[in-house]
DNA sequence: CTGAAAGCGCTTACAG
DNA sequence: CTGAAAGCGCTTACAG
């Protein structure tokens, strides 16, 4: 025992309502199995004395936890990875969650070898996990393969990966920056440009993608110059900035991947003198917190954050309740224009 | 059988190597126990057919599940709430239990009623936690109340709770608003405001109480109409700005006790055309990823976020690590001064 | 509708 | 140093 706390058994109940415990069992798990007098009265005994099922008991038994582990890694290869909106993610997954009755375990696995192929994998068993969605931080990683293709069910957030009981949710990234460039050009833009995410990432190629298949449809021709490859964060923004500012003949338009990337081109647009969004227009992508407190706040595409969460949950727990090998086609969610000062 | 994977248990790999199961535990709990032959073949077999405890049959056995709840309420009476840093915490947080060995379990406690006293606690009990962290939403929350006073070992952070295994960490509030309000005299501010924190917050009752004693030290008078009360949000900090500005005798200098809402008061200030720092001079609290980010820069007592999920860690083992009922002494984090443009 | 019993995969005195 | 056995708190066929 290691707190104060009396902890009532299912036998020490079954004593006191005076049955079995086979048949308490019942009550919890399979309450139209009994008479409804004994479930009244197992029930509210179990009330009076705060009874709770063990759910370690529970999971050696029945091999199901109830728990999802959540795949984050903080600090492996990549120390300042930052998620642009985790905070968000995390509420909708857990408020998702814990409406179908699970719990969500944050792996702790940054100590690991690069060797180590299947620390998710153990981790899983260990723990028996029901299920586990992990965010993509950008890297590589052969683990969650392992992980994919042992048939324990997964979801993915904005990373393709594919198993016998896993599936992914992602924005619609080509059709965000389609709308961004469109945006750009309904708004006199003529050469517009675009400051791309690590093309290596999913979501940078994809909204490289839809940048060029808009600027087709547009009928505007595509200028190599024009696109620089940023990181993300405010620095790239930045620098891409400071580039296509150097440009002889320079943007007067430009889609900026991401906010904070964003944030960075913005400031280097007003020291070098120019004027947002009269000289150079800019739209960005995420709509996170900062797009909007940055005078004079960054047109962006928003992403629908808490549906990555809700998403997620309702892929799982479809793969976790069925007996079959199949998952659930990727989710993608729209996304929507947020007019702001940049564009 | 949930996954294709195939699963050892123990009697399996007893099998395997020719000893009982009562060896192959000792193997793992008490290694110095067993000859050293029998641990190296036992452990040989072990890794090649990656063998890996059943945590749940441990947790049953030994009441001990390395498991810490997080109780992070995200949408009970207050939908909006957002941390400053919450990524920062769960990092350190996160990486400080793993080095101990213990993995986080965020408790979903959303669909919970008001008179519903002991939801944490009964989590607790369910799923055999060895402790809980907390983090503070600001508002009063009964529940937690019974589960410090349960004896259940459990670390707030930035609200003092007490109980029999009860700690918390927090900023060193007050030396940290003391400082801003030191650098604003330094720097030549004599009529020196505050947009302060909700006070029935701790941080906002610490940060005005810094303030105050500050002015004292300084030979400031104290005046009332010089101090008003924010949210914590950009909304409340241009608001607090505003009024500030329509005194008779405007502030050239405003501690604002969050960076966001320093973002709206520099707004407020901006809009109303005057310099800063020239005009008014302000130092905000938090350090949040934003202040950098917004020209030019915003002042502000940085808090070491990294340190909270540390300290909350190492107070958290060392109370399950012990047997007595007794609680190491609060941490108080020091605060730093950050310069950048506006003070 | 209900109970007795076996089993889930571990740990830990108790003997030897 | 090692093994046989009981026990942790549940669930679930199997009988009745």
């Amino acid at each position: 025992m290691r707190y104060r706390v009396a902890v009532t058994t299912i036998r020490d109940l079954a004593r006191l309502a005076d049955v079995s415990v086979a048949t308490v069992s019942r009550v919890f798990n399979n309450p139209e199995v009994v008479s409804q007098e004994t479930r009244e009265h197992v029930l509210r005994v179990a009330a009076r004395v705060g009874y709770q099922p063990n759910e370690s008991a529970r999971t050696l038994a029945t091999k199901k936890s109830y728990m999802i582990g959540l795949i984050w890694d903080t600090d492996h290869r990549r120390p300042g990875w930052r998620h642009p909106f985790l905070q968000e993610i995390l509420i909708g997954l857990k408020t998702a969650l814990s409406e179908r009755g699970y719990h969500l375990l944050l792996l702790a696995t940054s100590e690991r070898e690069d060797s180590d192929k299947d620390v998710y994998l153990r981790a899983v068993k260990r723990h028996n996990l029901d299920g586990v969605v992990f965010i993509d931080n950008g890297t590589r990683d052969p683990a969650l393969d392992v992980l994919a293709a042992s048939g324990v069910p997964c979801v993915s957030l904005d990373r393709p990966v594919s198993g016998p009981r896993t599936t992914y949710v992602t924005s619609d990234n080509v059709g965000g920056a389609r709308s961004a460039v469109a945006r750009l050009h309904a708004r006199g833009c003529r050469t517009i440009a675009t400051i791309t995410g690590p093309v290596r990432t999913r979501p940078g190629a994809e909204r490289l993608d839809g940048y060029r298949a808009e600027l087709a449809a547009l009928d505007l021709p595509y200028r190599p110059e024009l696109v620089v490859e940023g990181d993300f964060y405010l620095a790239g923004g930045y620098a891409g900035m400071r580039r296509l500012l150097d440009l002889p003949h320079r943007p007067d338009g430009v889609f900026v991947a991401g906010d904070e990337m964003a944030v960075g081109a913005l400031r280097a647009i007003t020291e070098a003198g120019l004027a947002v969004p009269e000289d150079v227009a800019l739209i960005g992508f995420d709509d996170i917190e900062l797009a909007a407190l940055v005078p004079p706040g960054i047109t962006t595409i928003a992403q629908d954050k808490a549906g990555f969460g809700t998403a997620a949950a309702t892929a799982l727990v479809e793969m976790i309740d069925s007996a079959e090998d199949e998952a659930p086609p990727p989710t993608v969610l729209p996304t929507t224009v947020v007019l702001r000062g940049t564009a």
